[in-house]
DNA sequence: GCAAAAGTGTTATCCGTACACCCATGG
DNA sequence: CCATGGGTGTACGGATAACACTTTTGC
């Protein structure tokens, strides 16, 4: 039986959180999950990956990275399931979520104030933020995590709070500009109650290789 | 039904060669293909590479990563199999090739001369190879290549052939040297028809992170 | 006018790269 | 003595890293 799981990454409020369902039925009841579940026989683990993204969380259309895929002979109680772990990223505009009759709830949590977990999720979890975490350095994959248009601050604090590093903002905009990876709106921020910044876009939002940092 | 396959490099004669074993039934007959096959439900991913590698080619010891895992629906034409594949890399010291029943025969094909290959064999090949490369430039992973003692030119020439790049030998000397990465031993080699070299051994056969280039 | 975030240049240091000759051995 | 690969240092240029003040807005 082979199924997937899929460990959903979000920044909230200068915080990188995960996308949680908690569950029904023992012996996990109460306990919270990635979601995920069976891989049909006529369905690819990539489509299953998407399909339950859909079902799970009301979730479409982000990206989708395979990450690993975990074998432990008891990893489930219930029988021998291996699973094709994955990765998604979304902006922190997409706020959506859909709950199903299947689980009791379904909740962003912080990577550092995660629930208990059910299976081996919590090594999954794991696995994901290592794979995360370097792939921004030499990735353009953070534009998963933005939404169309941003501030080249927004784009900082996004490296910032996942790497958990502090970036000189002069080089950092130095490094991001010479790269070419965003180009500049005609637009800018307006109503907070500083000066207005500058809104960018992505140059392109498929994966490419770049030296970031 | 969940499977795995094993692509395994080695470096002979200044040339990145994999192994492949020769198949004998229908309808990829005569075909070449990695060595692999089933999991077994009391046995993990990890477990089945190794024992596969065992059994098909007689190798035991070997440096194992998991790769990527595979699950077109068509791959294989005898139902659905999803595939764990996993790279091995061996030193070119260990030629023990056993051949079973089985098949038809088990050989080395360098990179550049690959046969026909069965499934969808050529496109995990390719995945291996991107791993491969990348991985040689982040990590010690270099060690699984090479025997326990070696000269510097032996570890240069094996990068040089997988990257299909020449390197400065004066630089590369220095990298790898001020890195830590080797130890010097008190022998040289002896024997060929000039200046003896002083071998080496990997400070440590642990998979690490360093920056190589 | 004050708080809050945006925006902007210069300098020192480190690292990567390019480059050529002498040395030790076997035959 | 010759062919073969082993072994070694230096100088330049580009990238990285460190660092502080002015600007624009809302209240």
């Amino acid at each position: 039986v082979i199924a997937t799981d899929v460990a959903i990454f979000s920044v909230q409020n200068s915080a990188l959180h995960v996308l949680l369902i908690q569950m029904k039925k023992s012996p996990f009841s109460g306990m919270w999950a990635l979601p995920g579940g069976l891989i049909h026989s006529n369905e690819t683990p990539d489509a299953a990956a998407k399909r339950h993204l859909a079902e799970k969380a009301g979730l479409t259309n982000t990206y989708l990275e395979q990450l690993y895929t975990f074998g432990r002979v008891d990893r489930d109680p219930f029988g021998r399931v291996v699973s094709v772990a994955y990765m998604s990223l979304i902006p922190s505009s997409k706020f959506n979520l859909k709950t199903t009759q299947e689980y009791a709830g379904v909740q962003w949590f912080p990577i550092f104030a995660l629930p208990k977990l059910a299976y081996d999720h919590s090594e999954i979890i794991s696995k994901a933020l290592e794979r995360l975490r370097s792939k921004l350095e030499y990735t353009n994959i953070v534009y998963g995590l933005l939404p169309r248009e941003f501030t080249l601050s927004d784009l900082q604090r996004a490296y910032e709070t996942i790497l958990m590093a502090e970036i000189d903002k002069r080089n950092f905009r130095r490094k991001i500009l010479g790269l070419g990876l965003v180009t500049p709106l005609r637009k800018k921020t307006a109503g907070s109650a500083n000066r207005p910044a500058r809104l960018f876009k992505f140059a392109t939002r498929k994966p490419t290789f770049v030296n970031i940092l």
